[in-house]
DNA sequence: TTGTATGCGTTATCAT
DNA sequence: ATGATAACGCATACAA
């Protein structure tokens, strides 16, 4: 026996009145006489009424709820950008239904599917570091759907992006790297294709090539599936290690690379950052006393999501297109040794 | 201009059918020829047509989706519960809405009335630290909203709940500290009330008495706001190191806890397991490196996940209590510090 | 000021 | 084998 709420009709056959004339009451229309609305406001808050969202969508051919689709949802980053997605959207009066797609593509595209066959009024999405090709979201985008795309954005005209100062917080990680006296830099990155791997590496490579007569040449390896798998980066740091002129200090381009490689120094006695310097990006608690010389670049993911989901909703109602501009960009915070037990 | 889905109605009108034959035809049924079955098939995979979920809601009064209030998403725990429910909603058809309660009571009321008067099927909730009275959710569950409560988990008759084994886990724990030679075990754990609570101090005090002759009496420590400011946590670490007596060892009873002793062993430099032995619940990625020392409890969030998701979407379905078991008991597992590496 | 009728997309229950 | 109609809950254009 399912609990059955109180809908119009039985506050109208209560009163004895007409539906119209409630629901008119109930949205405080003037032209209701002031009693009648009493009445029935009263017999509708004792009787606890909620209007049937579902009907009001079915209605209105909007579901007041907005779609996330991310690689995984138990990654701190993307916990965090949810966090300031929810906070937003329930701000709004907007629920949030989240897919993963596990860096998966085809659980892209399907997640994707999903969450328009569930008739969300827009969707926001950072696409797995597999996704290469962005036809299965220009789709739904050109079919009208509104789309946010935010940290692994997409790149096609006219969609609207929110992301790091990715360039500026890889340059400012490699100078402190350089100031601190390290004279070879690698990098280890996401995937080649992600604009935020391209964006990361070039701050690399132009801090790199400011200070060039004091350093050695450059070092970069890209690992290609979202660093799911550890060994991926374990193999990455074996084959950086190994080299005749191995590294001194290293620049990890995501939460997934810099854990992987605090842990692999673990495992093989690397001390950080007397045999190793590091500085990563990560956005995990703790990381800040790791060791005592970690950096840290910090992601805006909370505000990232908060902005990315205002963004959404802004454009789901006004029903087209904001167009002052298409991509906003937040910086990161650079977490230097001494300021991380502030955190 | 928006994208607007065909309908059933598109497809009679340019098929020259009624509604209700396509329909059949969609739904496969016998008492439609063959050829305009097929004919219909086909137009509609033509055309891309998807039903109307919200349409299908309103008219079966059911969403096929499941709210989760939990009380932070940026939470490993939780993200990892998550994580285990999106992938057990997935496969059952379902989508997940999330609501968080930031442990706060009355953020928890609105977030369970929210989800309500958005009409989920069913709601999956873990309390707040905060929530010490279960009222709310007690009228929403006489109501007949199906609810199951896992993690912090509330206690009236009838109601489903999925844990963790607390008691063994603390049990387990305390007695690898006495194993370990540690002779004062102080514990933190988090608010007196909750159930995590009370079981997991009854396994650390049970484990006190079984080795009795050898320790000193115990310490307990309880942080009641969630341990959401890390100040609380540090009081409690600086009243227990300030004693005459002071603990040579911490359980600490919550992911929070765990993190922010750490983060006050650094702080303070007290060499973890030198000056102090540790071991704590926590699902935190990186524990496992954080110290040479440190064993961990890790608690099963994506198998409870899963199981209380199964659970709920069986009792959904079955339109009625599930009467074979009230509490489902899933084990941690306890990481010491040798097996850490296979993390 | 209030009531009646319609439509949103779908399926179930009647007809035919 | 197919079509017409009602119903789910709500808001609104149109009548009265």
């Amino acid at each position: 026996m399912r609990y059955e709420a109180i809908t119009i009709k039985d506050i109208a056959k209560a009163l004895s009145l007409s539906t119209s004339t409630v629901s008119r009451s109930l949205s405080d229309s003037h032209e209701i006489s002031p009693e009648t609305k009493q009445r029935v406001i009263n017999y509708a808050k004792e009787n606890n009424y909620k209007p049937n969202p579902i009907a009001l969508s079915l209605k209105d051919k909007r579901s007041r709820s907005i779609g996330i689709v991310v690689s995984e949802v138990a990654n701190s980053f993307f916990s965090q950008s949810i966090n300031g997605i929810e906070s937003m959207a329930n701000e709004k009066g907007y629920n949030v239904i989240i897919a993963q797609s596990k860096e998966d593509l085809e659980r892209e595209i399907s997640a994707l599917e999903f969450l328009a066959s569930r008739s969300v009024d827009g969707i926001l999405i950072s696409v797995s570091s597999r996704t290469s090709n962005f036809d299965h979201i220009k789709k739904l985008y050109d079919r009208g759907m509104p789309i946010v795309s935010f940290d692994c954005v997409v790149d096609f005209e006219g969609i609207h992006k929110v992301i790091q100062d990715n360039y500026k917080a890889a340059y400012d990680g490699t100078v402190h790297l350089i100031n601190k006296g390290f004279k070879k830099i690698a990098c280890i990155a996401s995937s080649s294709f992600l604009s935020i791997t391209t964006e990361r590496v070039k701050g690399y490579i132009d801090a790199l090539k400011k200070y060039e007569p004091l350093l050695k040449i450059s070092d970069i390896a890209y690992i290609d599936h979202g660093g799911l798998k550890a060994e991926e980066i374990f193999d990455a740091m074996d084959k950086l290690m190994n080299q005749k002129e191995k590294p001194d200090a290293i620049l990890t381009c995501s939460d997934r690379i810099t854990t992987n490689v605090m842990r692999y120094c673990k495992q093989n006695k690397i001390g950080i950052p007397n045999q190793l310097g590091l500085i990563g990006f990560s956005n995990l608690d703790l990381t800040d006393i790791l060791t005592p010389s970690l950096s840290i670049i910090r992601q805006p993911a909370y505000e990232m999501g908060r902005k990315a989901a205002e963004l959404l909703i802004k454009m789901i109602e006004s029903k087209r297109a904001i167009t002052e501009f298409e991509t906003m960009v937040i910086p990161c915070l650079l977490l230097e040794r001494e300021s991380c037990t502030k955190y």
